[in-house]
DNA sequence: CCCTGAGA
DNA sequence: TCTCAGGGG
């Protein structure tokens, strides 16, 4: 769920506007999947399912997302997880924890007619599993779009390619990318900037966070604000309890960050931890070539196989058509 | 999440 | 043009 660093970070989001999201976003896929998996579903809890039973939800998730996404100028890289290092498996295994114990807990409350309680049980028993990897990257390679292995952790290689330069932001709902260091962080990054809580619709902007500003207005380094995280507990480690983002700041300006650790975890060795963030594996053997768009290789794929409806593919395609030969056109000039 | 259609 | 409700697969 990455790092909970919010309480500091609140003052320092600034709202997006449109122009500063023109360019290249590196899309933490794993976050975009969770996020489509998690929301998109019936008022029971129930996923988007074809004929076959197959979970599509994130199929349409991606498809129309991406397709404002290339209207608006924004060019999407999605970059996919490569292999967790060993120190993610605690986190690994707590989340699958949850996931089974929320599964109960949604069939209970869909038996007791709680439709509230069953969508919330069901975001969280939300599961990403080989099929849905699999399928993903299929639709993300038919529209043309490039996808990136990254070696390890995809948050590492989205912050790596902005550092590179070969991509202008990171797009992920989590902080972490930060303390792997890139520059440029957007979250909410949706074009409708609508999102249903509690029933009632309410707008949300896309916010965009700067490195440079957080490390400047909190007056730390990167560093330090990696040394914050550790306090409060990230993907690689456990939190300490009663240290949250505030207090964890306050403590690594007061220059207590071994103390403490000395003191609340002996055993714990943070340098791991710390080396992983600053430098993480991550690789240079990517194409960010944009591909053609498949039509004829989406309609089969979405509703000959999926079920989707041609009455609202079509429209999209035409769209995103119409947009790329606007653009090879703009070229020539 | 996103789209469509209805009604203002 | 906008907001809202309903449904998507």
């Amino acid at each position: 769920m990455g790092v909970a660093l919010r309480d500091i970070l609140t003052d320092l989001k600034r709202p997006a506007e449109a122009d500063e999201l023109k360019g290249v976003a590196a899309i933490d896929a794993f976050n975009a999947l969770y996020q489509f998996l998690s929301i998109i579903r019936q008022p029971d809890g129930t996923p988007l399912l074809d004929d076959s039973g197959r979970i599509t939800s994130h199929l349409s998730g991606i498809f129309f997302r991406t397709a404002n996404f290339l209207t608006q100028g924004i060019r999407p890289v999605f970059i996919f997880d490569g292999k967790s290092p060993e120190m993610k498996g605690r986190t690994i295994q707590e989340r699958r924890d949850v996931r089974e114990e929320s599964k109960e807990k949604w069939d209970q409350a869909k038996k007791e007619g709680d439709l509230t309680g069953a969508f919330r049980y069901a975001m969280s028993s939300t599961a990403i599993d080989a099929y849905i990897l699999s399928s993903a990257r299929q639709l993300i390679q038919l529209m043309g779009l490039p996808v990136v292995d990254a070696p390890s952790e995809g948050e590492a290689q989205a912050a790596y390619m902005v550092l590179q330069g070969d991509a202008d932001y990171v797009v992920s709902q989590d902080y972490d990318t930060l303390l792997f260091g890139t520059p440029v962080l957007v979250r909410n990054l949706t074009i409708s900037g609508k999102r249903r809580l509690h029933g009632r619709q309410i707008t949300v902007q896309p916010e965009r966070i700067l490195l440079s500003d957080v490390l400047s207005t909190l007056a730390i380094t990167r560093e330090q604000l990696i040394e914050i995280a550790i306090l409060t507990g990230t993907d690689f480690n456990p939190g300490i309890r009663g240290i949250g983002a505030k207090t964890g700041l306050k403590k690594i300006k007061s220059g207590e960050f071994d103390s403490i650790i000395r003191e609340k975890l002996p055993d714990f060795d943070p340098e791991p931890v710390r080396s992983f963030f600053l430098n993480p594996p991550v690789t240079d053997s990517y194409t960010l070539d944009p591909g053609r768009i498949d039509r004829d290789g989406i309609r089969a794929f979405l509703c000959d196989e999926h079920g989707f409806s041609l009455d609202r593919v079509d429209p999209v395609l035409d769209k995103i058509s119409k947009k790329e030969k606007q653009k090879t056109l703009e070229s020539w000039f």
